[in-house]
DNA sequence: TCACATTTGTCCGTATGTATG
DNA sequence: TCATACATACGGACAAATGTG
């Protein structure tokens, strides 16, 4: 019955915990056990299983609502997004106060590459599938981006929102979730960098304006070369910001 | 300071020792403060430190060797393959006896499919910088497979090696714990549905010789068609495996 | 082999905060 | 306002694992 067998050290009680919820068939959102059932049921004390409970809050399968109760978890890939950052974070060490170059810096860019080959291949498969209506959605966020362009002003949910939806006729619930996921990562690690926002926030809205004129014409080849030119401005701006601005 | 602003419940001790662990450039393997000593420098009781060190240690951002010590850890991905895992095979419900398809079997398609675009993207962009001696690692592992292969054994190992070593070259560290995990998510998801191993390994030996050919020939349209041929024969196997055996 | 100190693991009892009715 | 049910937090105690002399 281990569908995991063992734990390289997590607790027994973790696993029982989780192999609980699989046994009853739980879905997100439905109440578990209270913690006196479950210290009642794994014959161990309010303590253990809380420490547990606090494990499997930080991975998302449960969730604990303070005087309510605990529920069951969306298995959500926010743990990936904050391991992700954290690691981000933690490597580079900051660098010199000069060249801000460390580590961390390459782990960024490191993330922007998978992203860049997740998109550009994904495209590729979604160009061809991309209804009226959803080029209509595509077109309103761009739209939006432009008006925020000539405004001046930065737009990084625009941005998220334009890729999402580009990306929701494919079916797959996990590329979408990827892809926020690394998109959370670059912009929480740049945030903390203090890297300003977008500075030509009018150029970007142009490159994801000729990615819909791309999937417009049905051009898969183009689709995804305007996706590559994207990811060189992103990449063009990261190092500008490293290399010290000022 | 809050490098990520309010964790969503996340409890503040735990945001206060990964910010210790910043804060004192702390590397993995490193030993952390005692409990005792978080406890008076948190100002909170040792089960409050504990509770939080267990969440960490589920992210694998602190390591807890019993009578030894806590210890800094690795940050790796192994939450997200856990989270990976246990989403997939609570999602499904395991389906009822007979068609044992679920939204499990979607989820594990999502999985391949995510995979399949990585490393078709991927091989693109190290086919030309492969040196000799790396194309002579990847021929010993395909002739290992080979030899697994007329043996008529499954050669799980040799094939998570080959892709191992097919990317080490891109130096991008991230890439090869990424599909890693998506490789174990796979692998143990499938494990726990009693799928068989690879029915026939001689033609999964055969695929990977096929990649290796084209690599060697730099011919990097003929790489990226050979490795989707490979996802072609997973995706087969896995359906064929789904939809009921004998 | 034998203590011994250090550190984490587990448990108990109690008090407090929070939401529901 | 009150009662109930639940999670949150604390302090103290002892058990178990590990390393050292």
């Amino acid at each position: 019955m281990p569908a995991a067998r063992e734990r390289r050290v997590g607790s027994r009680i973790q696993r029982q915990v989780m192999q609980l919820i699989l046994d009853r068939r739980l879905r997100p959102g439905e109440p578990m056990p209270t913690e006196t059932e479950l210290m009642e049921t794994l014959e161990v004390s309010r303590n253990s299983v809380r420490e547990a409970l606090k494990a499997l809050q930080a991975l998302d399968i449960v969730e604990i609502r303070h005087g309510h109760g605990t529920y069951v978890g969306e298995a959500s890939l926010t743990p990936f997004v904050d391991g992700l950052t954290f690691r981000t974070l933690a490597r580079g060490g900051w660098g010199s106060p000069r060249s801000a170059s460390g580590g961390d810096t390459q782990a960024l860019g490191e993330i922007l590459q998978v992203r860049e080959v997740l998109e550009e291949g994904l495209i590729r498969r979604v160009a061809e599938s991309l209804d009226d209506h959803e080029l209509a959605e595509l077109e309103d966020v761009v739209r939006r981006m432009e008006a925020s362009g000539r405004a001046g002003d930065a737009f990084p949910e625009l941005d998220r929102e334009f890729h999402e939806k580009l990306y929701r006729s494919l079916g797959n619930a996990l590329v979408p979730q990827l892809l926020a996921a690394f998109w959370n990562v670059f912009h929480t690690v740049a945030g903390a960098r203090g890297w300003t926002k977008d500075p030509a926030p009018a150029v970007t809205a142009r490159r994801h304006r000729d990615i819909l004129t791309a999937l417009r014409a049905r051009d898969v080849e183009q689709a995804q070369r305007a996706m590559a030119d994207h990811f060189r401005g992103i990449e063009a701006r990261a190092w500008q910001e490293t290399l010290g601005v000022k």
